[in-house]
DNA sequence: TTCCCACATATAACGGCGTTAAAGATCTAT
DNA sequence: ATAGATCTTTAACGCCGTTATATGTGGGAA
């Protein structure tokens, strides 16, 4: 073969992206029609005016199509989200600030949000995007870690807790629809979470006598999680 | 038609009950072996030794099949992993053994822990042993209002907080098993979820500064849940 | 110019899924 | 013995993700 960077080569690379384009143009437009549960590949071919195999030929394989999706175009909006967050002069402020804006972009978006926590393969590459938009959301610890008002090493757990109660507070009232959810859950969650985390991390709560917290549940506390994944289907 | 309780009626009851026992006892073996994602109506049929329609003909469909079977069979445990907690002096260690004790088995049970967090229909009766297990695991809360620990009026948000929060520590890690998840994960955040709501659930957190903490993020504070879920999808 | 080959795209199928129409089998009540 | 309700099955329908196979199509090499 010749240089790779032909005049035709070139026309060739931008046919391709021409067909990326119109394709997850047809399912960015799909998506929110027919809702995550009916996003087919059958329906995209449908409208999108290519047929299967070349959908399989540019994206692998459906798995492969969403990580596209979300990638090129669906997060891309979480992520401007995130960084429309004003600056704060307290750093807890500016936590709160982002914590609520996810929360609020899970909510408003629950296929978008559906798509983005599909079950992944434990050896996928994290998405680029969803990384970033995850550091974004939890930019403000550091500053928090130089006002000695967090200890370095609960940086990474705070982050993991942040992340995983926002993850319910947006998951769980989109699948219990019948619940009445509290109209101030989220906010009051948030401070719950920051106050807490942050007043005493290793203490037992609420200046409770030395009752034996520790002597009553003692020694296996769900001791590694993600080991415990492993039952059943052994 | 006679007395519905004769000798005859008795047995056409015995024989329904047998047959709704011996496909609900194949489903609960299938289900661990298969995964969640690979139980399906066929592969119950293939073994179960019923046919679709008679599956159909007891359970209505998929989704009433899963209702039964969380119902009569996967509930039991959690309800039973609840009721084993003791009784605590102070309930707010109380609630911690039963927080841990929830996600645990939620966490240990990942396909019996997706069965029950399948999305709902709006309109869909709530599952009495899921409701049963859920009020166990709230209970401590009256003892804390009776202490002056919590006003009357935080208990069903605090309920709804801790529900969510407990959803997303153990749906998180399931979704993202590429993530190595903090050790102490769960009984940190929970603590911190507790410590932060019991303290001063309306105030700004951590002595901030007169700074304008509803000043920044004013009016639309992801205003309702509920409502927020009927986008897109218009 | 002609040939060749990599690439793009399509038709038609495969096996799996949830579900159901239609018909037979069985059992009860008269 | 018969009529009707109930239980059960065979065979299909219309979806789904995916792929074997074949047909264009366009640029580089002869």
């Amino acid at each position: 073969m010749m240089t790779p960077t032909s005049a035709a080569e070139k026309r060739r690379q931008q046919n391709r992206a021409d067909a990326r384009r119109t394709i997850l143009d047809a399912a960015e437009l799909l998506l929110p029609e027919v809702g995550h549960d009916g996003f087919s590949i059958r329906r995209l071919v449908a409208r999108c005016g290519y047929s299967a195999p070349t959908i399989y030929h540019y994206f692998g394989d459906k798995a492969g199509l969403i990580e596209a999706l979300l990638e090129e175009r669906l997060l891309a909006e979480l992520i401007e989200t995130q960084q429309a967050v004003p600056s704060h002069d307290d750093p807890l402020d500016e936590a709160r600030a982002r914590f609520r804006a996810f929360v609020r972009w899970g909510v408003e978006r629950p296929n978008q949000y559906r798509l983005l926590t599909l079950p992944r393969d434990e050896d996928a590459a994290p998405l680029p995007s969803s990384e970033k938009a995850l550091a974004l959301l939890q930019s403000p610890y550091q500053r928090l870690v130089e006002a000695g008002r967090l200890p370095e090493q609960d940086v990474e757990a705070l982050g993991q807790a942040v992340w995983a109660c926002l993850h319910g507070l947006i998951a769980l009232p989109a699948i219990r629809p019948d619940v009445q959810w509290a109209p101030e859950l989220v906010e009051r969650s948030i401070d719950a979470l920051l106050i807490g985390w942050l007043a005493k991390p290793t203490s037992s709560p609420q200046a409770a006598p030395p009752s034996g917290l520790r002597a009553v549940e003692p020694a296996s506390p769900v001791t590694s999680i993600q080991r415990a994944h492993s039952q059943e289907t052994k």
